[in-house]
DNA sequence: CAGTATCCGCGATGATACTG
DNA sequence: CAGTATCATCGCGGATACTG
């Protein structure tokens, strides 16, 4: 399951519920196209959940589920050693 | 850094040094390009060591560096996660 | 055995325009 | 606001053949 995105959507959606908009900012430059299909990605994998408010103007949240919560738990010490080492990683010819 | 192959890398150096065809054989069905490549860019991340024998016939030996190491313990609780939750993620469609 | 070299398809991603 | 639709592109990775 790829999709360079994945990772930052989770992440992003850790502190709380996130409307579109605010989960696009959140996650940064990804565009409006990719940000559909991975986060229709993640709610087929039952790791996000999708609310939608019947009204006008359109909202939509989207949060974790505990399988997701779960997940994100599993990838905090990965997390952890990424800031740990982050000099290291930056330096990295390309990378 | 992408590459689908190079966890699959680090943990299969995990038990010890391997060469390169025992190596190839340990990640499974990689092509020969594609394990020079990836185990060319760990190296230049610092996390893969590799020792040519100056020999007949050839003999290179690739192995974790202390920092690969740390990258693979950080990885283990996601290896965790992957297999107490291996029902959940086969059943996701297409995945 | 341990690579190199070359060709090439395909899917993931980006850009742009449009809609309920 | 929260999507959909369509087109263009780019590079990962597979296949194959060759080399020290």
């Amino acid at each position: 399951m790829g999709g360079k995105w994945k990772g930052l959507i989770l992440f992003a959606l850790q502190d709380g519920p996130l409307r579109f908009g605010q989960l696009r900012r959140a996650v940064g430059t990804i565009s409006e196209r990719m940000l559909i299909l991975q986060v229709r990605e993640l709610e087929t994998a039952g790791l996000v959940h999708r609310e939608v408010y019947q009204q006008v103007p359109p909202k939509v949240e989207y949060s974790l589920t505990d399988f997701g919560r779960s997940l994100n738990d599993a990838m905090a010490s990965l997390g952890d050693w990424g800031e740990r080492n982050i000099d290291r990683i930056e330096a990295i010819p390309f990378g």
